[in-house]
DNA sequence: TAGTGGTCTAGACCACCCT
DNA sequence: GGGTGGTCTAGACCACTAC
């Protein structure tokens, strides 16, 4: 693998450097390369490297010990299929070891209720599209995600969306719009006779209902979606790194 | 404020800017000087700014716009509270705008579980110490919380314990030992008739359930631990930056 | 004591946005 | 054009750990 200029070197050396722990080239609880070994076997800067290996660490992939050296998580089966950034289950499900699949249950234009106008910065019973979705994991249902975009920063010029993209590329591809931060609630619910059906689950039994709202750099509100999330199915992994 | 050497200067910064945009100095939706300017006020370099300023917005406190600058979130008062390490209950509460106080239930001696054992890499029937508590806010009950500690990382000689001390200061105060970083598994839950007394809440509500691990940087287990949560008391906030 | 990661600097060039 | 954040470099010194 040869570092090119075009991409961002950051971006190549962290493909690189995970592409190989992946590969098990650096097997779990080996010690990586120096710093300085990694920077001239790669041709780039130490500051290069630290920049990967601090988001590295920060995912939990490594662990870095001063004076010591920077090993490979020995953990790392278990750390895969974390949730690390639930705006795309599909990609969620396949961490998980899982096919997925999408079933879009609907792609309607309706008005806003007064919790997506209150939290998509809306007046109230304006336009919104939605967008209903069942997500299988190796056909087993585990997620009904519901989400609202306001239809007023749709720009493309059609009536068919494809129902199999995932939020950010839905609104990269018609909203032309980038995410910047997601800002998620979770909640425990119960199962409705109607989500039951969907999700092949007892009316009754406990589910995770998670709410998020996706926002652009400009602070625009720009998704209000409400999932559905069978923990039974597909485990919540959650990773976070100390400091 | 000034920049003092002992403490290492990003940490100073950090501070620095965190208390000027909470004190309203940086008003949500204002800019904030550009690098250049901060790093010259300060008296530090650039690159140690960046550093900074790369926390803060991936912790979604501002949002930063090539070619035109640096914003605070105009939504910041949505982002406190936000889940940011669980290990600390206390400082959960608090950031949500309560009074946290904690009621110890138990602290006692006693074999691991299965369960615990497998997780915390100890043979079945080892001796852990078993911390239960239940967090309030501003009175009302929002977390119980059950934690075990292998005994045999224990090296304090004291028979007493702190009830009150958050995860993380309790490892370091009697085992010495410092978190390198943590998995959580959420998942959805019905109150129990038991657990029903303690959180003042009906039976067959449904409640999340928090189950983590704490590793030290040698990947070695010191906390296994189960948690309900209460979300009607506390929100479970998480907040994502892209990228 | 040698080597590692941790911290910090000074400066260069680029991509992008505004006016 | 002028200023902003984004990227990258080369090199310095420190703190810590293993040997």
């Amino acid at each position: 693998m040869r570092i090119q200029r075009p991409k961002p070197i950051v971006e190549q050396v962290n493909d690189i450097l995970r592409q190989q722990i992946r590969d098990r080239e650096y097997p779990p609880g080996s010690r990586l390369p120096s710093e300085s070994e990694l920077a001239q076997a790669l041709g780039v800067s130490r500051a290069t490297v630290r920049t990967v290996l601090a988001k590295l660490a920060a995912d939990g992939l490594i662990l870095r010990k001063q004076g010591d050296g920077t090993y490979v998580n020995e953990r790392l089966d278990e750390l895969d299929g974390r949730y690390g950034g639930m705006w795309d289950f599909s990609r969620l499900i396949q961490n998980n070891g899982y096919q997925p699949t999408i079933q879009t249950i609907a792609i309607e234009t309706r008005n806003a209720s007064s919790r997506e106008a209150e939290l998509l910065a809306l007046d109230e019973d304006t336009a919104v599209l939605s967008l209903t979705r069942l997500f299988f994991a190796d056909d087993k249902p585990a997620i009904l995600a519901a989400n609202a975009i306001p239809v007023s920063i749709i720009e493309a010029e059609t009536d068919t969306y494809d129902g199999q993209l995932p939020i950010h590329k839905f609104l990269r591809e018609y909203c032309f719009q980038e995410i910047a931060y997601v800002v998620s609630e979770i909640e425990a619910a119960l199962v409705t006779a109607k989500l039951g059906e969907s999700l092949k689950k007892e009316p009754g039994l406990p589910i995770l209902r998670l709410i998020e709202t996706f926002y652009n750099k400009n602070n625009q509100p720009l998704v209000y979606g409400t999932s559905f999330y069978d923990h039974t199915v597909l485990n919540l992994h959650l990773v976070q790194a100390w400091g």
